[in-house]
DNA sequence: TTGTACGCGTTATCAT
DNA sequence: ATGATAACGCGTACAA
């Protein structure tokens, strides 16, 4: 490869890497030499030699079925994708079923990537905080990771929950419900803490909460659950939409009305509410924005930049439809 | 590192490899130094050595929203992941919006995986094909390749859809349609063809075929077309769930009864049969098993095994349910 | 501007 | 069984 463009090994590296300092003639020679060749530099000698991948990875602990049931991560990686795509980054995504295994973990912390983004993180959790302090880290959406070095882009669940609580409160909801998230997420136990603030404030006394485990059986389960045992419900507050897309047939079904007999909130504003038959009101959080800002933070970083502030809280809003 | 233990950094490399020429005493002095200090191979390095990655990439040339919306992927990658997790490979998930981009390809021809697994191939996409005489390759699902030397591992689409679209004149259908995938693949095309076999065979007028992008949106659409421009169809072969998921909906909030006045038959078996409300008949392809296949041939290939089939054909079956 | 030479952290090939 | 030592392919000071 260096001979067949006539130059040394090392403009050949300059060439490829668009040095400044090569003589055009060179550069010319180099690259008809590398289009020839089809050459293409290996990786692994470059990243020994740099000390960089130029790959970061999107690792989530989640197995394969729930992370492609729910759009809601479509839209954050989509969020992300489409930042690193004008980057010279390659997104890796590593779905690990529970928590990342010794592999994978091994695979991180050998080199094999620059940085790493976190999402649908699990409370206690803690296989990846060793990585956290080999690269920069960006925990992502539903994830609150307490005494980690590590970036997080986040929305207040807290306040998301009673914005849509209250939506129910308002339109005369006496007996509020909640469908909960899976319970070993920061962001499930958060909205539920929303929906029971806004509750007591309202002076009401809070409905069952069944965790519908973030999963569209979850939510018709759950839904069924509450509509045998507390029959007075009258409006409940869904933790995610993927799970009101579940809950939603359900209550139609027996022949009850939304919004008349129940009224319904979601969470997420994801792709997920196409599926609902009566259009959701639901409590929209900047999902894709989320995602093309941890991209963006973790590009940033990697670049030398220092000064990112560690955490970013999203706004999140009532989106009002015809369910509540 | 080697000193830590007191031996040579060759001795630390057999232990970590598990070679068995090691003196018991060593193995666990080496053993304590990598827990003691955190030792963790580089990765590049060791490739740079082996010429190995132990990484594996599954390449989806489709955009994430459509990746993440048909949970027909879902399974067959569940079904790779299964299988790799009792390998010593990674895997790593690459999602590229239409055709894989120069630097994703160089990526891969750069080194980093040993293997690749492609499914949701387009016609015409040759990209790949310079991946494919660098490294094994298989291609899965619905593709179809072309003089390129890598793994297949199909099912006969025409048969397939040739035992929905029988389904549907053994139960009186006469005027018979077709919602149809992307026309850019190859499964689409051939189910087109397995349809119109069986119409033709039957003598009966071939209704319309209408593209629905293999999206449930598309499976909206067009059955929305049919029933405006051809009332009188009576069958109706889907060439996805997920495209009859979308499809149902529109038909019985019409009035119009499945299977009475329009009988339904779906293709895959996925998920999102879930989301139908009147059970899907549908042609079942082993998705899951596939996945597990093909990640099975590269495991084998990639260990030496130079015997594998180069084409494997998988079975489908009917699952006769409630639509038709 | 260009080439030389060393180093990156492992594996592999030899001796021992 | 173990330890030198040479690759592995590229980036990069340093010299020219």
């Amino acid at each position: 490869m260096a001979a067949r463009a006539g130059v040394s090994r090392a403009t050949v590296s300059r060439v490829v890497n668009g040095s400044p300092k090569v003589h055009p003639d060179s550069a010319q020679a180099v690259r008809s030499a590398i289009a020839e060749l089809g050459y293409v530099p290996n990786r692994a000698a470059r990243s020994l030699a740099s000390h960089q991948s130029h790959a970061i990875a999107l690792v989530v602990p989640e197995d394969m079925t729930r992370f492609l049931g729910d759009a809601y991560f479509a839209s954050v990686i989509k969020g992300i994708a489409e930042r690193l795509e004008r980057s010279d980054y390659v997104l890796s995504l590593m779905v690990a079923s529970q928590a990342p295994e010794p592999k994978m973990l091994r695979y991180l912390a050998g080199g094999a990537v620059d940085g790493v983004v976190v999402i649908s993180h699990h409370i206690g959790d803690r296989s990846l905080y060793q990585i956290a302090g080999l690269m920069p880290m960006v925990f992502g959406g539903r994830a609150v990771v307490p005494g980690i070095d590590a970036y997080v882009v986040d929305v207040n669940n807290v306040e998301g929950a009673s914005i849509a609580t209250q939506r129910l409160v308002d339109r005369g909801c006496r007996r509020i419900a909640s469908i909960a998230g899976s319970m070993s997420m920061q962001s499930a136990l958060d909205r539920v803490a929303g929906w029971r603030e806004v509750l007591e404030a309202a002076d009401l006394e809070p409905g069952p909460v069944i965790d519908g485990d973030y999963t569209m059986h979850g939510g018709a389960r759950a839904i069924r659950e509450i509509l045998a045992e507390y029959p007075d419900v009258d409006g409940v507050f869904v933790a995610s939409d993927l799970m009101a897309s579940g809950a939603m047939p359900v209550v139609l079904e027996r022949g009850l009305s939304i919004p008349g007999d129940i009224a319904m909130v979601g969470y997420d504003d994801s792709p997920a509410v196409e599926a609902c038959e009566v259009p959701l009101t639901t409590v929209r959080q900047p999902s894709e924005e989320m995602g093309a800002l941890m991209a963006d933070i973790l590009v940033d970083v990697l670049s030398g930049n220092e000064s990112r502030d560690r955490t970013t809280i999203m706004p999140t809003v009532l989106v009002e439809r015809d369910s509540a």
